[in-house]
DNA sequence: CTTTGGATCGTCT
DNA sequence: GACGATCCAAAGG
């Protein structure tokens, strides 16, 4: 029997556990899954990795828990949604211990599914690669705001064994694996770590807000 | 192609 | 009061 194609597997939520590693170990592990909302989906195929405990000065979390940053300290799996420069919104993945600030910047994924309405929310971009190539971008393109700030990205028992993926924002596997040798880089727009590699991509992919 | 500066306001010091 | 885990248009090579 011939190995299925990439993507053909059936398409399910990602489970708690899959976040329970350090925001350094997940990261790599979410490029090629895949974002869900309504009828919007892209592969994932970069991200960025921040943890706390005072060994990463470019978290939000490095000085501890304040009132912005306090969904990083919650259970894994939820979304952590901030503002920044006044007109932006960016999505993270909490990963890690109830407790620990650990998350994942999604930076870039590529459109497959609801462009038309992605476009219609990025009015801005011209082509079709500049739909979701940045973090502020994709939180246009799929609708992301502080509303969804501490959104569950695990469905319930129900939705899962019904094979939904709920109302709100998921992330799914549909049978890609994570690139066997993902780029490391270092972080964008940090002034401070900015020498540490912690950030990832899918060797090639059009879709990312830098090339490496 | 690369570089530069403006937009715009919540958050924390 | 300063500064962003950014984006975009405009200007320069």
């Amino acid at each position: 029997m011939a190995a299925a194609p990439a993507g053909a597997g059936p398409a399910r939520p990602l489970r708690r556990r899959f976040y329970m590693d350090d925001a350094r170990g997940v990261a790599p592990q979410l490029l090629n899954k895949v974002l869900v909302n309504g009828r919007r989906r892209g592969r994932i195929v970069e991200v960025e990795a921040y943890v706390g405990g005072g060994i990463d000065p470019g978290s939000h979390a490095y000085r501890g828990q304040t009132r912005r940053n306090s969904t990083m300290f919650g259970p894994p799996g939820h979304l952590y949604v901030y503002f920044t420069y006044g007109m932006h919104w960016c999505a993270n993945v909490v990963c890690g211990r109830t407790g620990t600030a650990s998350a994942v910047l999604l930076r870039a994924v590529e459109p497959m599914a609801g462009l038309e309405e992605m476009r219609a929310l990025r009015p801005r971009a011209r082509r079709d690669v500049d739909l979701c190539s940045g973090p502020a971008k994709l939180c246009q393109a799929f609708s992301l705001t502080g509303a969804d700030d501490g959104a569950d990205l695990v469905p319930g028992r129900e939705a899962a064994s019904a094979g939904l993926t709920g109302t709100g924002p998921t992330i799914v596997d549909d049978g890609t694996p994570p690139p066997d040798r993902p780029t490391a880089t270092t972080r964008i727009g940090l002034s401070a770590g900015a020498e540490l590699p912690w950030r990832w991509v899918v060797p090639g992919s059009a879709y990312v807000s830098r090339r490496p």
